[in-house]
DNA sequence: AGTGAGTGCCGAATCGATTCGGCACCAGGC
DNA sequence: GCCTGGTGCCGAATCGATTCGGCACTCACT
């Protein structure tokens, strides 16, 4: 006896050819009501659902979208970021009735194993957290033909980039502490490249940097504070922006900075709780600034001063483009706005 | 031109049957050094990558395993336990080579939508972060045949389950309080349904419920604290464990509990902020506990009182669940042991 | 030289649903 | 009675890789 019932035991059950069976279960064509009516019924008794690798097969859709996350799924969900993205992705894949599928690395491997990456059915994929440039899991779905998205990078031809005006909102803030007197600003970026590097970052390091929205974040910053120094932080969490921080604070009060601007907010709430062990007021003594907007309850009653990006509605726009692209179109780039907001860890610059 | 090279185009290209190329490319059987030579070339000049989806149609495999969370992204990952499950997960899935698919829900339906759920190919599925009893999306995954494994439920036969000792753990917890002199132990309930509900959890309401885990927990620690009262939360969130709290302790001294057990470390988080907000010294005027050993870093230098779960290791049990099944193994059940971990938020009944 | 094993490759079937061209049949019109 | 138009259904091809049975050829051994 077989397993499932295929569509040839619904045809053979209710007297019909498989065309027809085909026609009368997909309600696209010219069948008798009488004859679709048996068919039905015959397809509930054997308890029939079509094989939807078959069905993908012919159709050329297999209705699965990939997310690379660049990141064993443990750090990638720790920041509030990608999970926002990651639903406002889904929120718009989900209209087209496609399924997320993540490409993720493991304790291994910063990225998903080629194995899987040319083993599994993919109508597209989105380089959601990642942001690499010349990433190999890039290099090999594109081999495949897979269409690709790509949010704040890699940046590639004919691949839609899907990105928030970067330089302007660092630009924006910078200007914001400017305008509090402060000169003496330090950057705690994000890691520029893969290799798990914290400390400062020179001209040659930012140049080999491979993270588009790290380099572009402190080239908006440094065109309006020119020459402001930068600490790389080795990674996106808490406990790497405290260290970081710590690296840039923790020197005798002269050689201190008067402001700290992280490149994520993740890194900012490090920043403050490095200050905070280092007894520095914020924003008496210290002011720290973010990026992302993100939503971080556990912060309060602290408001970040920050740079809001609109995370979900570059999900969306990433699942639009994905959209698109299904339909034989080819989506534009979209760069999103980003704004400024002010919160309780800037101020005026100390006196003295 | 055709778009992508097929198997058959390789083949001509190195004067082979599409049978032979196939077996060069795959490396199983008996081919010349020289054929295979041949195929490998004319394979890397035209750029040839298997379609997945005709070797799935083939193999019966597609490589795909889903994942059920019971929830739109944006609340399933704010829980740090469902991530650190599906790291777990993960980690075991990967050396299978194979992907996991997200079917969770969104801002209109909590859960996957049949359309999906149908369309799919699917190897397998884990209900990961659910746990609810009589799910539709079970049921619709049973029919269609696809294996399942469940993580805490629902409980069906055939599906193997991969659950902790949920009532013994919070049996020890009740223990814990109980020799530290307290009787007045209120319980905040992780959901019972998915109704949004927040208040009293009656008898009925209780057998009612639908998450096997919440109402397990509640069990063993009544089984050492009979007739505690429990106040349901209406989600698993800070904000909410908040809430909940609120309406427990927000009453005159004399009727208030002395200990506050949550269900989740999650929910003790918006409890200890529910007592800071009135002025509750913990453990002084209120002990608190939780349920996880959820990593929650910026609880610090807090260390909450709660039971620790095993929680990756519940993800890769899972995982080697979904191997043995694809394996044509029936996996057995799994019980994991869970471990009580005094923190500084515990401590003896207040006098008085 | 003839028989045996053994190697290298091919043809055809298979996986299961979908789709298009076409056949047969019936009704209506002249 | 013949032709036209239309409806309802079927057969066969298609999507692309995989696999098994089998054919032809080579070499060694008697």
């Amino acid at each position: 006896m077989r397993q499932r019932a295929r569509l040839e035991d619904v045809a053979a059950r209710a007297g019909v050819s498989p065309s027809t069976a085909s026609v009368a279960l997909s309600g696209a064509g010219r069948v008798a009501a009488a004859t679709r009516a048996r068919v039905q019924a015959a397809a509930a008794e054997l308890g029939y659902s079509p094989d939807p690798v078959a069905a993908s097969l012919r159709s050329g859709r297999s209705g699965v979208v990939g997310a690379v996350v660049g990141e064993r799924l443990l750090y990638a969900f720790r920041d509030p970021v990608a999970v926002q993205l990651l639903d406002g992705l889904t929120e718009e894949l989900s209209r087209l009735d496609v399924g997320l599928l993540l490409l993720a690395g493991d304790a291994m491997r910063s990225g998903p194993s080629p194995a899987q990456l040319s083993r599994l059915p993919l109508d597209a994929a989105v380089f959601a957290t990642c942001g690499l440039e010349d990433d190999p899991a890039f290099t090999l779905l594109q081999a495949r033909g897979v269409p690709l998205v790509a949010v704040e990078g890699p940046v590639a031809a004919g691949v839609p980039l899907i990105a928030i005006d970067d330089e302007r909102g660092s630009a924006e803030l910078a200007r914001h502490l400017q305008r509090l007197g402060h000169a003496r600003v330090v950057v705690v970026t994000l890691p520029m490249r893969l290799d798990g590097r914290r400390g400062p970052v020179d001209a040659e390091r930012l140049a080999r940097g491979v993270y588009r929205d790290a380099r572009r974040r402190l080239v908006g910053l440094r065109s309006v504070l020119p020459g402001a120094p930068a600490v790389e932080a080795a990674g996106n969490s808490v406990e790497e922006g405290e260290a970081a921080a710590r690296l840039v604070l923790d020197v005798p009060a002269a050689d201190r900075p008067t402001a700290l601007v992280a490149q994520s907010d993740v890194l900012a709430a490090g920043a403050l709780r490095a200050a905070a062990d280092l007894g520095l007021q914020v924003p008496g003594d210290l002011s720290v600034a973010g990026f992302d907007g993100a939503d971080l309850p556990w912060l309060a009653p602290v408001r970040l001063t920050t740079v809001v990006q609109p995370t979900a509605a570059k999900g969306r726009a990433a699942g639009h483009a994905v959209a698109e692209l299904l339909a034989g179109r080819t989506p534009a780039d979209v760069e999103l706005p980003v704004e400024l907001r002010p919160g309780t860890t800037t101020g005026p610059v100390p006196p003295g």
